[in-house]
DNA sequence: TACTAAATAT
DNA sequence: AATATTTAGT
């Protein structure tokens, strides 16, 4: 029996109100933005070259699975070349794979085979399990874990951990700082509805032991490097293979870097920064008030925050058309996840654009209609570079949000910073 | 509750 | 074997 594949994403038990929708790289969904994108911005001193094959999806597993929700959202060519031109055609992989599709069993089916149930028949129960009602090996565990809670247990599908997504990761991480990096707000910073705190938290778990691992291993490395210098063995270098946890300069060549000034400097992670070109700007007011982001040292000093928008008056701006928040009827429904429409964000021009700060920008709110060339438009899930656009242009400076896959709770954080930088709302 | 580490599952 | 989820401890 095939396991029914959908896109949506897993439950979202710990993500209120947020559950089944997915934002990432919504812009890319209508194609209106691409034009304005420069891929080059996107990922500084990153070379996709060192993505690693071994760490894709296998594309027709990928397209296989998510082929419903791609179809539809990436089939304009526009959209095809310039994905293809940013991630090397692996933009699509951050999408994440449900193999069940748990919604509508929730509560209410409890009874039979399940979508899941059949998915895990797949792996075994055709082998033995005579009586078909029985539970897959992964179901019965489940229900065998969840059996002092009553609950219906259910493997969650797993979450394709692709490349982008792992870069999205690490990225959060790296803003947030490796110590301050818990899976809640890597969650936030990442921006990505179809994940779940636990999933991430998993994924941290991961990082921080292929890391731990390799710092090891770099220790260990170095010292023997050390040696080496002090009495040549002649021997060969040893090679690794390059790691997605770490750099993409893996060597155990040239010899160790002098030691950091700062507490903690990113590792250079594949598909990240490298140190020669590192984040040259967070974005402070992106991680809200209560906690803004650490500031690295490298990192530009920051003013102080500014007072947090009306929530209610920003409030309307993640709504949608359908009038329930600003997720989609169909996502609610466990739609796959896919590139959201969304509303417009304007900011209206400054008396003289271009030239520094401008206290005066204005945030009006959305519409939908074509935007007058005076006027930036900023999409409800915008771009990274919609909103280094639109923040840039405030500041009159180029800026470099980290997050990618903005949702709206992201948006606030772009509307809380420009209002820290002058701009103010339109009553 | 959230985070983390360990145990399981695929 | 690698990597994700689940469980359990703090």
């Amino acid at each position: 029996m095939l396991a029914v594949e959908a896109l949506r994403g897993s439950n979202g038990e710990d993500r209120d109100g947020s559950s089944d929708n997915f934002s990432v790289d919504g812009d890319f969904a209508g194609g209106t933005l691409l034009e304005d994108i420069n891929f080059s911005d996107l990922f500084m001193g990153i070379d996709d070259g060192d993505m690693l094959p071994g760490l894709e999806l296998d594309p027709t597993e990928t397209f296989a699975d998510f082929s419903v929700g791609w179809e539809e959202d990436l089939g304009s060519p526009a959209v095809g070349e310039a994905t293809d031109g940013m991630l090397g055609g692996v933009t699509q992989d951050t999408v994440v794979s449900e193999g069940e599709k748990d919604l509508r069993h929730g509560e209410e089916a409890t009874s039979e085979t399940t979508a899941e149930d059949a998915a895990a028949m797949t792996s075994e129960a055709r082998s033995s399990t005579p009586d078909r009602g029985r539970k897959s090996s992964a179901a019965a565990a489940a229900a065998t874990a969840t059996a002092t809670t009553g609950s219906q247990g259910k493997r969650k599908a797993k979450v394709d951990w692709t490349p982008d997504l792992h870069r999205r990761f690490v990225q959060a991480v790296e803003q947030l700082g490796i110590d301050k990096a818990v899976p809640s707000r890597i969650l936030e910073l990442m921006g990505i509805d179809c994940l779940t705190r636990h999933n991430v938290a998993s994924h941290l778990q991961k990082y921080r032991s292929h890391r731990k691992h390799l710092l090891a291993r770099e220790a260990e490395a170095a010292s023997w490097s050390r040696r080496r210098q002090v009495h040549p063995t002649g021997r060969g270098v040893k090679r690794v293979g390059v790691n997605p946890w770490l750099a993409s300069t893996i060597g155990f060549l040239p010899p160790p870097p002098p030691p950091p000034v700062q507490p903690f400097r990113p590792l250079h992670v594949w598909g990240h920064p490298t140190p020669e070109a590192p984040v040259v700007h967070m974005w402070p007011g992106y991680l809200s008030a209560r906690s803004r982001s650490p500031t690295p040292p490298w990192a530009p000093p920051q003013p102080p925050l500014p007072p947090p928008p009306d929530p209610s008056y920003w409030h309307h701006l993640y709504q949608t058309g359908s009038g329930e928040g600003w997720v989609p009827h169909a996502m609610a429904k466990g739609a796959p996840c896919f590139p959201q429409p969304s509303p417009m964000v304007r900011f209206a021009a400054p008396p003289v654009p271009g030239v520094g700060p401008h206290p005066m920008y204005r945030a009006v709110p959305p519409t939908m209609g074509k935007h007058p060339s005076s006027q930036l438009q900023l999409d409800a899930s915008p771009s990274k570079e919609s909103i280094d656009a639109a923040i840039g242009d405030v500041l009159g400076k180029p800026w470099l949000p980290l997050p990618l896959g903005l949702k709206p709770p992201s948006l606030e954080g772009v509307l809380v910073e420009l209002q820290r930088q002058g701009v103010s709302k339109v009553p």
